[in-house]
DNA sequence: ATATATTAAAGAAATAATTCTTTATTAAAA
DNA sequence: TTTTAATAAAGAATTATTTCTTTAATATAT
């Protein structure tokens, strides 16, 4: 994570409450769908295996109040976790880097549903430039700067090749994006008021691999 | 995470760290192309931008050990690195559910060099059947029975819709499989000693999009 | 050869997050 | 209407992680 954010830390939530919220946005809208009017901490613990008290202090951070003896409402639960999330707005994104992976993120349409919807990749390669994925162009990378003017686009999804992942960061931050979803194994540097979320595969596999070793003595 | 890993716990090495490592590894594979011998764990630390004692902190796991006024070896360091992490072995695994996410990771070749090589992918959608992505068959889904029965693999991608990712996982298990790289939004219910690595797009978004939020006040 | 500055290693303190405990609320039952 | 049981909320304790501090080691310069 940066090194300092001390400004509104206070009222920050914790980042693992809000990697926790997704979950229990999706189990409700499925109980929802069942006709559950209400549900009870412990009953949505007990499902998502996890702490009771976890849950309602996770749940605390829309706002929404639970009644004794009923539980919170799955209506206005849902509503307020996706309204927190930003999920129910359409969060307009830019992709660089149309190879493998950025061609596979413009296929994969659920981004949407997670409030995100990329509305133009980019790339430097020839053969790329003028693809059509998942209803997204890949468009010469140049035009970014042209584009970026007209549209207030605030999220870049970054897939490009690691050696130029800082340039390219640099450059969105010119163009006015304000939060970059970061592929590359490049830890970017990049003015503080700039969200940057490292999703690397790589720790993933790390994780996975060495808990693989250690279950097997 | 897992309510219960009480086994080796004493032993286990962070995640936090487990998640570091990579990026030590990456860097240092750059640094000892261009020829350094030797980087100390404050150099490291301020080109990362991380703390040098969580530098040291971390490389420790590998058991390599620094030299005052010298540092590390990177050399030495790499190969631990790779080694610790299982980077450098090929970790064969099966990919089942071959969608958007799914061919977009056979697609996606990288995992190669993170040491986990997908070997076969399965779908029962017959129009998926017979692709041939990235060098990987997408077979019919009741082979994987037959197949893990003469193949020994031990790791497996989830990238099928959420209402059969708790089934497929659990045939899964009972096809020898012991960790599962997650990717759908289901929180899978499975033995303890099973390894379970959730990689949900929806958490990332969760906290992109929010802290996009909190900074515009 | 000696002193000095740099650094890794080990341990302590601080911080953050989770789990546990208590209290207060309230719907349902008597 | 009163009692009871279930539950959310608030706070305390625990645990895990990170940062800070001290100590010991050693290559380089004098």
């Amino acid at each position: 994570m940066s090194l300092k954010r001390k400004n509104n830390k206070s009222t920050q939530v914790p980042e693992p409450t809000l990697r926790r919220l997704p979950g229990y946005l999706f189990f409700l809208e499925k109980v929802r769908e069942k006709g559950v009017i209400n549900i009870s901490a412990p009953t949505i613990g007990k499902e998502l295996k996890c702490d009771p008290t976890q849950v309602v202090k996770d749940l605390a951070v829309t706002g929404i109040k639970g009644k004794p003896r009923v539980g919170y409402n799955t209506y206005e639960l849902c509503h307020a976790l996706e309204e927190f999330l930003g999920f129910n707005r359409v969060n307009e994104a830019f992709l660089i880097g149309a190879g493998n992976l950025g061609t596979a993120l413009m296929a994969y349409q659920e981004h949407q549903t997670l409030g995100i919807k990329i509305i133009a990749a980019f790339d430097v390669n020839e053969d790329k430039i003028g693809k059509h994925v998942g209803g997204i162009h890949v468009l010469e990378y140049n035009k970014l700067f042209h584009l970026s003017n007209r549209l207030d686009v605030k999220i870049a999804i970054l897939t490009t090749p690691n050696n130029v992942a800082q340039d390219v960061a640099e450059d969105l931050v010119n163009c006015g994006v304000k939060a970059i979803w970061n592929f590359t194994h490049c830890n970017l540097d990049l003015p503080d008021n700039i969200i940057v979320e490292d999703i690397s595969m790589s720790s993933f596999a790390a994780v996975l691999l060495r808990r693989l070793n250690d279950s097997e003595e």
